[in-house]
RNA sequence: GUCCCUGUGGCGCAGCUGGAUAGCGCAACUGCCUCCUAAGCAGUAGGUCCUGUGUUCAAAUCACAGCAGGGACGCCA
């Protein structure tokens, strides 16, 4: 149980049956690690709040010495002081006794979780690596809780837009193999189709001639259309791997863009649809949203169509209790339609349905268009984030081994960007600056990185003079250690926090604070050069320090780093 | 026109299931590398929490009405 639940309980003692209280953390450590307001129960008992906080400080005080150092009331609130010393010493054994398992739970539920979705006509830009950083984030956390994950990618293969670029292909592009990264190679041809289409509008015509073919089965355009995704698969499969992303599963467009017509049909049947001017409707009035044509007059399906077939077959594939689904914000009414027609037709597991929504990447100059060929790639971002960290690790390290500032500023550049992706409240637009928004300096990943490389340094030095400590009493810590422990105490929470507001940004907050109060900490306090019991015990709490460190990167599927 | 999201110091953000002087990073200014990595630490300056009204003992936080920016809105994906 934590402290704030064993407070809770305490405090009921006193407080009758029929008010809710909450317990807060009061503004200032000096006030105390909770604090209980007794506005409301003064105002039950007209009595005045201040004396209120003072009896009740009174008949709490010396309850529980281990769990509560003291109890004191401070105005109209009574204010918490934890025994932090125990607290501290259960906290460092916890964290040695779990390691990389600290704050992990044995939820055990199955999750499927799609993310990235890419089309295959275009590199994956900065709105894939957000979504994909999101993605990939909440993957790890949910699985780190006891979750099983299955983690899919929804790929866009077919359509008018992927025409586009083989139209231009097959015009323009003589035969020729890519000489350059599959998936640029094939999106220079959809831009130079959007440029020649300018002044050439029948190509447009020519685009949906092809489309038809396709669909059609035609062996020349299948031939072409197999051939360039088999590119620009290559190079996605590129860029993943320097992301260090990866998928169980694959679900192409083209395998099911001509189902879901039945599930819909059914639905019609049951009276859940209606049917007008020829198209089939899903009414949506009762729960607040606009009704959604599910198929076209002349029969054939749209995209809610085909989603609403997916969405069943995920279920269907996988005994999975929640599906997930992380996409773009300007789809938010499309999915609360799907969940809603979902339910309609009588799927219990629908309400297992989550759309992880999260708002754009914008420029400077303002959006991204991948027609004009404005969007800044995942490719060109990453190459100048590594050469960026290469460039500060030389600095630091001039006789540095070739192949270790490889990885390194691998690790640095990509934290940097991820870490900037998922520390913004996914609600939020990002405007990308390419020259100002990635710094390695401040609330950024390679700070992060950096703590850990730092308390890494510490105990390897320690190594040279003794053994590291296995378990230290805590009765030498002083307030920055107690502080310290007390951040430590609060990681499962980020972590439950996290994945039940789907939030990674929660973890980055987390970390953010518990790498200042690190920081704050060796900058301060000696720890080698203390006297034995003491620095052992210092160095007990860094290697705690550096282990929920660690935990917490991984969370966001960033790497930590023992030099930097 | 309707619906959704966002609006906090110059800039980027946190805090939003109401509570004690509104936090952090960047930028600016001061200090700190003979001392465990200065990708750091300590400090100074800087705020009508978009506006108004309301609810409340208490509002950045809740409600309503506006304003500004973004997004979406039955046969696109």
């Amino acid at each position: 149980m934590d402290y704030e639940s064993e407070i809770i309980i305490l405090l009921r003692q006193h407080i009758p049956e029929d008010i809710e209280f909450k317990v807060e953390i009061p503004p200032e450590k000096k006030l105390g690690d909770f604090a209980f307001p007794c506005f409301a129960l003064a105002k039950q008992r007209k009595k005045s709040p201040q004396l209120i906080a003072h009896d009740l400080a009174a008949k709490l005080s010396g309850i529980d010495p281990l769990l509560l150092e003291k109890v004191n009331a401070q105005g109209p609130y009574v204010n918490f002081f934890l025994n932090k010393k125990k607290l501290s010493a259960e906290v460092l054994h916890k964290i040695q006794e779990h390691r990389e398992n600290y704050g992990s739970q044995k939820q055990e539920q199955k999750i499927m979780i799609e993310f990235s979705s890419p089309n295959t006509n275009k590199p994956l830009h900065l709105g894939h690596v957000r979504n994909i950083s999101i993605g990939d984030s909440i993957s790890r956390i949910f699985s780190f809780l006891g979750n099983s994950i299955v983690k899919v990618c929804l790929v866009n293969d077919r359509g008018v837009h992927i025409c586009k670029s083989m139209l231009a292909y097959k015009k323009w592009g003589h035969n020729k193999n890519p000489d350059k990264k599959g998936d640029f190679f094939v999106g220079e041809f959809y831009v130079l189709f959007a440029k020649k289409a300018e002044q050439h509008p029948e190509l447009e015509q020519e685009a949906q001639d092809m489309l038809r073919l396709w669909e059609r089965g035609d062996k020349e355009v299948i031939a072409l259309w197999k051939k360039m995704n088999s590119w620009v698969y290559e190079g996605f499969d590129e860029t993943y791997t320097k992301l260090v992303v990866s998928f169980d599963k694959y679900y192409y467009e083209s395998d099911m863009y001509k189902f879901g017509k039945e599930i819909v049909q059914e639905g019609l049947k049951k009276e859940a649809f209606y049917k007008k001017e020829g198209a089939i409707i899903a009414p949506l009035e009762d729960v607040g949203l606009p009704d959604k044509v599910l198929i076209r007059a002349d029969g054939t399906t749209l995209y809610i169509t085909q989603d609403i077939y997916l969405a069943k077959k995920k279920f269907d594939e996988h005994p999975v209790e929640r599906s997930i689904y992380v996409v773009g914000s300007e789809q938010n009414l499309h999915f609360q339609q799907l969940f809603a027609i979902l339910k309609k037709l009588g799927y219990k597991w629908a309400s297992g349905c989550y759309h992880l929504s999260y708002g754009m990447v914008n420029l400077p100059e303002g959006k991204m268009k991948s027609r004009e060929g404005t969007t800044v790639d995942a490719d060109t971002i990453l190459e100048e984030l590594f050469a960026l960290a290469k460039e500060e690790i030389h600095k630091r390290h001039s006789e540095i081994n070739h192949v270790v500032l490889q990885n390194r500023s691998r690790q640095v550049g990509l934290a940097a960007l991820k870490f900037h992706m998922l520390k913004i409240d996914a609600a939020k637009d990002i405007v990308y600056n390419p020259k100002e928004s990635i710094s390695f300096e401040g609330e950024t990943g390679p700070y992060v990185q950096y703590t850990h490389a730092r308390i890494s340094s510490i105990l390897r030095k320690s190594c040279q003079l003794s053994e590291l400590p296995k378990e230290v009493s805590s009765l030498n810590f002083g307030e920055k250690e107690l502080a310290l422990a007390t951040i430590l105490e609060k990681f499962p929470k980020a972590v439950e926090d996290a994945a039940s507001h789907y939030k990674p940004s929660y973890i980055c907050r987390y970390l953010l604070d518990l790498c200042q109060e690190t920081n704050s900490y060796y900058h301060e306090i000696p720890v080698l050069k203390a006297e034995d019991d003491i620095r052992d015990a210092r160095l007990y709490l860094l290697s705690c320090v550096k282990q929920v460190i660690q935990n917490g990167l991984s969370l966001l599927g960033i790497q930590a780093i023992e030099e930097m």
